[in-house]
DNA sequence: GTTTGTATCTTGTCTCGCAAGGTATAGTCA
DNA sequence: TGACTATACCTTGCGAGACAAGATACAAAC
């Protein structure tokens, strides 16, 4: 789920709920706020994203996730472990042989 | 990893060394001995694998396991959800910016 | 007779996903 | 007014999974 949220903050940054809404539209992906919450702190001890508060009067205090440049080459790399693991899946399940 | 196992199940009995030398030879897939072994224990207890000893006078005991019917049907429903999980993440990953 | 290779399996640790619960604030509505 | 709903944050605790490391056994090779 790591690299998914990184993926969302490449284009900007969001802040937790809206993240949890993002992936479940996204479909097949459908996290929680249980998941989302501890891994965005875990992304932030690893360096790859930084944070900060937004206040003004008319909405809630909402904390807002950036990717940092570190975060990009994680991405970056995971891009392509993900084309190789994808595509070994992917081969695998293509030699199944058909129902008789 | 479950999945793949059935996978290559599917096209005929193995055993376990024999399946992690596969899954390694796959690539990106590299799996190991304490992965594999209590794995196949929990396929057999949800009752997606069966085993049988194959004794003969010149190789080392092996256990073989076998796909079930049960374990082919798992295997076509995780057919279904991988196609809808990479597919998800491969249009996630398309939406980065390039570098700049 | 010691090392190497093949085969089995267990133990213990670490990480992750997630359901469930807890706090706070502001708006709605009966 | 007082209850309910929505939005936002976060923690706790369970269960599952991956895997490194180690234990056992036997046979062939050197």
């Amino acid at each position: 789920m790591g690299p998914c949220i990184l993926a969302l903050l490449s284009t900007g940054p969001r802040f937790g709920l809206q993240l949890v809404r993002e992936l479940d539209d996204v479909g097949q992906l459908l996290s929680s706020q249980g998941t989302v919450y501890p891994l965005l702190n875990r992304l932030h001890d690893a360096g790859f994203v930084t944070s900060y508060w937004e206040v003004n009067d008319t909405d809630r205090p909402r904390r807002y996730y950036q990717l940092t440049e570190v975060g990009r080459q994680e991405l970056e790399s995971f891009q392509e472990d993900w084309e190789r693991f994808s595509g070994s899946v992917t081969s695998l399940l293509a030699t199944i042989p058909q129902k008789h």
